[in-house]
DNA sequence: ATAGGGTTAG
């Protein structure tokens, strides 16, 4: 749908102006390429007693079932590092149950293992709608006397809000501060503004929002993912003019808007008939490059 | 020492 408006309004643009793309600098033609220390990293690396994976060769789940058996029976064996570079490389490809199904081995095996890993597989959880199995890997930081950060509970948080579960989500929140877990930062109320707004409860995000640039909920300033965030649901929600009113604050606020704050804003405008507006917008976001196009000049 | 979290669209 967007690809569809962009072209348009690309279209009335040029037909209305004369670009010059003939003075579109190629930067990289000036760049010498010098000596750099990178080489004498990569000959340590080479000599290292500790065998390289070639996780960029990983195409499908398979391969990385592969590549962990062999990790498995390396001696020495690798870095927990490597470890979580591959459970990563599964979660990302959306193996979820796989990335679990390793993680498990890793326990059997007695793989390394640290806080990290843990973060890794309570998100496989969340990811598979199950947030009560990341609560019971919880267990496991206690267990090993690892401790929990920031990361891992917006990682439960999101799940939790995944499945709909606002009020455990707001718990486990109120509960950070009071039992001195973490300090809630920006991630752990985006999170909780995007799961708000997902689950159609806009003007309760936007409440949050306004708290958060009172300054309460000991965080900073909300940044421009939570703008986008509510600026999108708005949009889609058919209310394009308070999403138009909350962007024209954001240079006051010194929030600078981004690409997918002119995403949403385009396509909301667009889906609703408004693409005159949606060509000002647009035309205003391609004078930004140009601005570092002429200082590179 | 190849590691974890937040936004749109496709």
């Amino acid at each position: 749908m967007w690809r569809n408006h962009a072209a348009m309004i690309l279209g009335r643009i040029i037909s209305n102006s004369s670009f010059n793309s003939s003075t579109l600098p190629i930067a990289s033609f000036l760049v010498k390429p010098r000596f750099n220390f990178d080489n004498l990293t990569h000959q340590i690396k080479y000599f290292s007693a500790y065998p390289r994976f070639d996780f960029g060769s990983i195409r499908e789940p398979n391969d990385a079932v592969a590549l962990f058996r062999e990790m498995v029976r390396t001696q020495p064996r690798p870095y927990v590092t490597v470890f979580n570079k591959l459970l990563s490389v599964v979660v990302k490809m959306k193996q979820y149950s796989l990335g679990l199904h390793l993680f498990d081995e890793m326990l059997k095996r007695n793989a390394p293992v640290n806080h990290y890993t843990l973060s890794i597989a309570i998100d496989g959880c969340c990811r598979l709608k199950r947030p009560d199995f990341g609560f019971a890997i919880l267990g496991i930081f206690f267990k090993r006397g690892y401790e929990p950060d920031v990361v891992t509970f917006n990682i439960l948080i999101k799940g939790l809000l995944l499945v709909g579960r606002i009020p455990e989500a707001a718990k486990v929140l109120g509960k950070l501060s009071a039992f001195h877990l973490c300090e809630p930062n920006e991630y752990t109320y985006n999170t909780i503004i995007n799961g708000l707004c997902k689950a159609g409860d806009i003007l309760q995000a936007i409440e949050l929002l306004c708290l958060l640039e009172k300054g309460k909920g000991s965080c900073k300033q909300p940044d421009v993912y939570a703008y986008n965030i509510v600026i999108d649901a708005l949009c889609k929600e058919g209310k394009v003019d308070e999403a138009l009113q909350l962007f024209s604050t954001l240079g006051d606020k010194g929030i600078s808007p981004n690409i997918v704050t002119y995403n949403s804003i385009v396509d909301g405008l667009c889906n609703h008939r408004r693409e005159d507006e949606a060509e000002d917008i647009f035309k205003k976001m391609i004078v930004c490059p140009d601005v570092v196009t002429c200082n590179i000049c």
